[in-house]
DNA sequence: GCCGTTTTCGGCCCGACTGTTTTCAGTCG
């Protein structure tokens, strides 16, 4: 089996748990979770890059140690040092560093005084009473970690963006209402739009943190208020999220915003260029010995150590600082350089509301042009049109276009990839429409190299354009299909096809990677929404992050483009 | 274990809150 960048990332984390319980250098840990997270988001294969022979070493975080156990992972698909580790600990003690309250030094001495390796053992150990008898452990202690390992599975899920946004504009309302409160902004990777979301962080400029403080761990919505303090609290929602608040004073706003914005590993490597000019970065300003000079903003945050203003989409520690050192920071693209929508259902197969009532909402969004791309065939669930009612169909857009003013309904479809790679009708119908949307909606199993393959042989159909949904992933609900990213963008680009990113919060997809990858090969892609209603066609909003995430720019996104341009573009070499 | 305009050793981001302590360790973000 294919070594991924996942399972590397996998055996490091691995790693670093057990060696941290261990009481291992911090610092050795460190380097093995760095490396974890940067190959966990790293697009390109680094089994492919051990089999040309690249240099493994060039990777950030990577040294002659971790290139010699990648290179072992990928050849074995094993690491003989994480065996070992495993053999003299209890591996099973890892899923508890998940329990609230237990870290590393706990986690060793319940191993080691109680001899406890599993949940069940927490458990039986507290229920008598002996983990408060252990020496920096009480009863309150005690009772926390019995409480948090029930707990353990409802906390488990990040949450969709989505979901997110509606809970965090709910509590931020709520927030708003005591009185002296001048500013209210959720940070965290909520501000960074990350597809999901593990928690909410929410910085609050007050005149009164106190009452902040009492108003929000009093929030209906609260099932356990974890910690109350004077400027930050910590509250678990009934859902399951976990939401912090936290109040600095006004000045200290934009050194606040940033520092809870994270991502942490973006926020380490701004201090450390702080560190090589003798400034201290922290949440309440930037500091030069005692003396604070800055921190205000987050322009000011940047500008103290050199840097323009970095969106927050782009703060992963994923090149931006370099990049910003260089002043070559993408323009990222924004929803209003949006001149339609490429992907749009409407009654006619499994949509909600007509041809008309569509075509007027995109122009209400502003739009130019929007294509309407039916199922085909093979979904029947969806009542997808044959060749004949396309046709058809195809009649009542060109009379609906004549009557039009400015814009413009494309005849497209949303033609599926059968099995063998060929396409779900019959080039002749094909050829008769502007554009078409690609997509596989069965057989997501096959294999990496028959998926793969399958995919490149529809875009070898002349009338190929755009691939839908790209991994078919539904967040929290379906496992992508395993596909060879690089190949497929390789294969687009020498054919001239464009890849989707498909807007819907459940799917964003292509993700984030994926769209850089897309970008750094020169693969322009369309930013749909695959709208089945009227409402739906605001799920843009979400592809946008998704593309700023990305890198994306405006020029690297075909629908940003007049019609004009746009038809150019779908034109086949 | 990584890294280098303090460069091959000696650093490695920084502060709040809790609970257990009697000045601080552990955890968390």
């Amino acid at each position: 089996m294919a070594v991924t960048n996942k399972i590397v990332a996998q055996l490091f984390d691995e790693t670093a748990d057990l060696l941290e319980i261990e009481g291992a250098n911090p610092f050795r840990v460190r380097a093995y979770r760095n490396s974890a997270r940067f190959l966990g988001d790293l697009a390109p294969s680094v089994a492919d890059m051990v089999r040309r022979g690249e240099d493994l070493e060039e990777l950030p975080g990577i040294g002659r140690d971790l290139a010699e156990k990648i290179q072992e992972i990928v050849r074995t698909g094993t690491l003989a040092q994480l065996e070992e580790i495993r053999e003299r600990t209890s591996p099973e003690l890892r899923t508890l560093m998940h329990v609230a309250g237990l870290g590393p030094k706990r986690l060793k001495t319940l191993h080691d005084e109680l001899g406890v390796r599993t949940a069940t053992d927490v458990r039986e150990a507290a229920a008598s009473g002996k983990i408060q008898r252990l020496k920096g452990f009480g009863v309150k202690l005690e009772q926390k970690i019995l409480q948090e390992i029930e707990r353990l599975k409802s906390r488990e899920r990040r949450i969709k963006l989505v979901e997110a946004q509606d809970l965090a504009s709910a509590l931020t309302t709520h927030i708003e209402q005591v009185s002296g409160v001048q500013r209210v902004q959720v940070a965290g990777s909520y501000r960074r739009r990350k597809e999901t979301v593990g928690d909410l962080d929410i910085l609050v400029i007050a005149a009164h943190s106190a009452d902040v403080m009492n108003r929000f761990v009093g929030y209906e919505d609260v099932a356990e208020v974890v910690s109350h303090g004077e400027t930050r609290s910590t509250v678990v929602l009934r859902c399951g999220l976990q939401v912090d608040v936290r109040t600095v004073p006004e000045e200290s706003y934009g050194a606040a915003l940033h520092y809870f914005t994270g991502s942490k590993a973006h926020n380490i490597a701004v201090r450390k260029l702080g560190r090589k000019n003798n400034l201290k970065i922290n949440e309440y300003g930037v500091f030069q010995g005692e003396r604070r000079i800055g921190g205000t903003t987050e322009e000011d945050v940047y500008g103290r150590v050199g840097l323009p203003f970095i969106e927050p989409e782009l703060r992963e520690d994923a090149g931006e600082i370099e990049a910003a050192q260089e002043g070559r920071l993408p323009e990222l693209i924004r929803l209003e350089d949006l001149r339609g929508d490429l992907h749009i259902h409407t009654r006619e197969t499994d949509g909600r509301h007509t041809l008309e009532e569509m075509a007027e909402a995109a122009q209400r969004l502003g739009y130019a042009y929007m294509a309407v791309t039916e199922h085909s065939r093979r979904v029947a669930v969806a009542r997808g049109l044959d060749a004949r009612r396309l046709a058809a169909f195809l009649e009542r857009i060109d009379g609906l276009n004549a009557k039009l003013k400015g814009f413009t309904i494309l005849k497209a479809i949303e033609v599926d990839i059968l099995e063998d790679g060929s396409l779900d009708l019959p080039d002749d119908i094909l050829r008769e429409l502007d554009l078409t949307v690609c997509a596989v909606h069965y057989h997501f199993n096959l294999s990496r190299e028959k998926q793969t393959e399958r995919i490149v042989r529809a875009m070898d159909n002349p009338y190929f354009r755009i691939l839908a949904h790209p991994t078919g992933r539904l967040i929290n609900e379906r496992d992508p299909y395993d596909v060879d990213m690089k190949f497929l963008l390789e294969a687009a680009g020498k054919r001239g096809c464009f890849m989707e990113l498909n807007s819907h919060p459940d799917r964003l997809d292509l993700t984030d990677t994926h769209c850089r990858l897309a970008k750094q090969m020169g693969v322009k892609v369309a930013v749909s929404t695959d709208a089945h209603s009227i409402t739906d066609l605001e799920f843009m909003r979400f592809g946008v992050f998704q593309a700023r995430r990305g890198w994306l720019e405006p020029g690297d996104v075909i629908n940003t483009r007049c019609l004009a341009e746009l038809r150019n573009l779908l034109k086949r070499p």
